[in-house]
DNA sequence: AGTACAATGACAACATGCTGACATAGTGAA
DNA sequence: TTCACTATGTCAGCATGTTGTCATTGTACT
């Protein structure tokens, strides 16, 4: 039962582990300077696109992680200042992450470093290409994610 | 600067983290009862498809990791009755690594749970919408891993 | 109100990945 | 042959992810 298929969708799913390894040494490389890692990109980056402000679990959810994991993130980079937490009106344990003025500004550097990789890395890729694929991927995701 | 590629592409990148953290979830399900971690059966994987055999950072490279990493897990798989080192005519020190009678069971059993999988997965998906994807997904290893 | 269930923080154990460092083995060029 | 460079095994430290457990807080239903 070699099928085309098979085989086909056996080489995405290496494909995927390989990318995913490839851009996690491409973010760490491009946030070093930052002094940031591919796990607290990850959180600022998701903290900075919510606008009502997250709490950890909430931060996990949208990363897909556990929540410990990303804890352990948090608690590590408020102690680096990069991050707060404030009360949280709605939960009397749960705090609510903000970014410091300090964690803004790694931000705004973040993507001072990421705008000209994205365009070094996307010149010759037809949108249409980058929009289908990702479709294939989500549709993976939602597949998986229940 | 945000142009819709950019955007695109970021989400992209997300998605194959979160894709990729799933597929590592999926496999663990389905490998569990063989007493296989996803590390275990990539390794298993990677030697099962070679012909002539693989030595430690062979198998490093086939998978795109530290060999330090691959060398952890073939110690253990050893250890545990799944894999043999053998002689390689070709270097004192570093060894071939077969599949014992075991580990090619294992990997039997692991090829009779995945196909299932892999049908369940993929039936309403066009093989061109995968191949596609795979040659995107190809296009940016290549552009990251010199 | 009371009670069961879900969500959260905190801590621990463990699996995997990476890099660095050092000694040894193999290779290729002078 | 000799010598520099590369490849490999090995050990260590560290970052990050997972799951499990327990106490506490929130929520929803009766």
């Amino acid at each position: 039962m070699h099928s085309p298929k098979r085989i086909l969708f056996l080489d995405l799913v290496l494909s995927i582990f390989r990318l995913n390894g490839l851009l996690i040494a491409e973010g760490d490389a491009l946030t070093e300077k930052l002094g940031l890692t591919h796990a607290r990109w990850k959180v600022i980056g998701a903290i900075a696109l919510s606008n009502a402000g997250l709490t950890v679990p909430g931060v996990a959810r949208v990363l897909g992680q556990s929540r410990q994991a990303v804890q352990r993130i948090t608690d590590v980079m408020v102690e680096d200042g990069l991050l707060a937490y404030q009360r949280n009106p709605k939960h009397k344990r749960s705090v609510l992450i903000t970014l410091t003025e300090e964690g803004n500004h790694v931000y705004n550097m973040l993507r001072e470093q990421q705008d000209p990789w994205v365009m070094e890395n996307t010149q010759e890729i037809p949108i249409e290409e980058l929009d289908q694929a990702l479709r294939l991927i989500r549709r993976l995701i939602n597949k998986f994610d229940k």
